[in-house]
DNA sequence: TTCGCTATGTTATACTATTGCGTCGGGAGC
DNA sequence: GCTCCCGACGCAATAGTATAACATAGCGAA
């Protein structure tokens, strides 16, 4: 698994990303009346990490001192009450997470996924969302939620893997 | 797991859905040079047992005489041939595996999955994989393959859900 | 025949996720 | 303050998904 400190092309202050990730999780939690604990809120951390989404087990591995290590269900409750409250999308053909950069408004999650650095993108693409349920609505389907990734090699990555 | 005889709303000679999905496969392989081995063509058939997403110990469980089992590796290889030659796809958000009824030109998949009934309905929407490549151009962004999946209820289910 | 390749068998293990139950702590109502 | 209730978390066990590594078999070509 390639791992970055700094991600995604050119390096950015990664901290302050986080730091931001935190303020807005914060900020959607107490608006919606939901409590963001010191674990959703360190689980919250760990999936910001970097841009690369990470495995609830890479949680696991972190969330702990060495000596006792949590539970599985611990860091999975957290994830399901992050992905619910749009703080974090499961990134389904990696089975694993990433955080969201707009929890302000819930949406459906689009990502492009660079396969050599590990890297999630994610796009917005409104069209996608509307033509998808136009398209099944004409054969009677009624979507509900959209599973969008597309795998590839970002703009850090393609020309390495081109050489 | 939903499981049903007789597939997507009003019921079909499903035998013979199978048939010919077991027919092309015959085709393509002959027509690409590869081998479609008896324990490959039986795994198709058994992907195809329903129009729902199978999982691969499904499969596992059904292939051999109760007795001596397949190992997982097994069915693995195999669905790894499969989709490699386009004859299933892998549908990510289910960790299950769904017969494709268009092997002939190779093509990214595009699902509507029934969260009722659990069926697959592939669908064809051209325009989605357009504008996600030029999306993804625009960032530098390089897109080999893509996961499309909408869950939802099929025209089947909607009723009865909505009741 | 021998080689080499592809497919399959076999064992073990890694990785991902959930169930079920017990405990703790904090707010609501008394 | 006390009790009840409930949501969050701890913990143990287990279910479900996938791969690694190595062995064997069968078949066509040199």
């Amino acid at each position: 698994m390639a791992r970055k400190a700094a991600a995604r092309g050119r390096s950015h202050d990664h901290h302050r990303c986080v730091a931001q990730a935190l303020a807005r999780a914060e900020q959607v939690c107490r608006a919606r009346g939901v409590r963001l604990t010191p674990l959703r809120r360190r689980v919250l951390e760990l999936v910001w990490e970097g841009h690369a989404p990470v495995g609830a087990y890479d949680i696991l591995d972190r969330l702990g001192d060495r000596s006792r290590r949590a539970a599985p269900p611990t860091v999975y409750r957290a994830l399901d009450f992050l992905i619910a409250q749009g703080l974090v999308h499961r990134i389904e053909s990696r089975n694993a997470f990433a955080g969201c950069a707009r929890p302000q408004q819930p949406h459906q999650a689009q990502y492009l996924l660079c396969d050599a650095c590990g890297d999630a993108i994610e796009i917005e693409i409104g069209g996608l969302s509307r033509t998808i349920h136009s398209q099944a609505a004409s054969i009677g389907f009624d979507v509900v939620a959209e599973t969008i990734e597309a795998h590839g090699l970002c703009d850090t990555c393609r020309p390495r893997a081109g050489a």
